[in-house]
DNA sequence: ACTATAGGCAAGTAGCGACTTGCGTATGGT
DNA sequence: ACCATACGCAAGTCGCTACTTGCCTATAGT
């Protein structure tokens, strides 16, 4: 559950991954390569991409439907609503000081 | 940075301690051992929790003030607050479906 | 049919991270 | 002065995890 969600965000690759997918979502796992090799520059082989992908896909952070040979992912924000509201008080909602 | 916030937030007890302050803050070494000793399970030594609290200070999480050979331990959830903001979209801000 | 593309599976390696163990330091009580 | 308490430091062990490598499957194009 959310215990998957904390480890999956836990790696900095993750977390880029998951920022490629927000500016752009839809996205193949070839494309995800590239774009990481590219604007960031992780040389980072193509399964490392996607077992990072596998994490955050059991994790419920990316979503997958595959048509043909190519298979896009897009970001799922659900479970990152509310994993933090946990620790954060009732008081002090937003800006109350 | 924020970097350190997602690591120290990826362990279980880790997360636990967490729990611990927020429910009572400014408890003491032996005082979060004990705790995590009865409510839960968790039959760590007393080193492991004080890497565990070195860890999530250094991510900010937990500020300490010491007080004789006391060292007391409280929550701060000023990091937790914006991390995660990062990937949530504009659109769909509370409950707009 | 053949080849290239997009991706999956599985085993192996290296390094980090959680936990322990042992010893050391400082404060407080008597 | 003595001892117990509350905590810190350092090294060592063990398991997990990120990453690679090699091979295999399936779809698309020609």
């Amino acid at each position: 559950m959310t215990e998957d969600v904390f480890k999956a965000l836990a790696d900095p690759t993750r977390r880029r991954i998951l920022d490629e997918l927000a500016e752009r979502d839809g996205q193949t796992l070839f494309e995800i390569c590239s774009r990481l090799a590219i604007k960031h520059d992780l040389g980072l082989s193509r399964q490392a991409i996607s077992q990072h992908l596998a994490v955050l896909e059991s994790a419920g952070l990316v979503l997958s439907r595959r048509e043909g040979r190519y298979k896009f992912h897009e970001l799922n924000t659900r479970p990152l609503e509310h994993i933090v509201t946990r620790w954060l008080r009732p008081d002090t909602p937003e800006g109350t000081p």
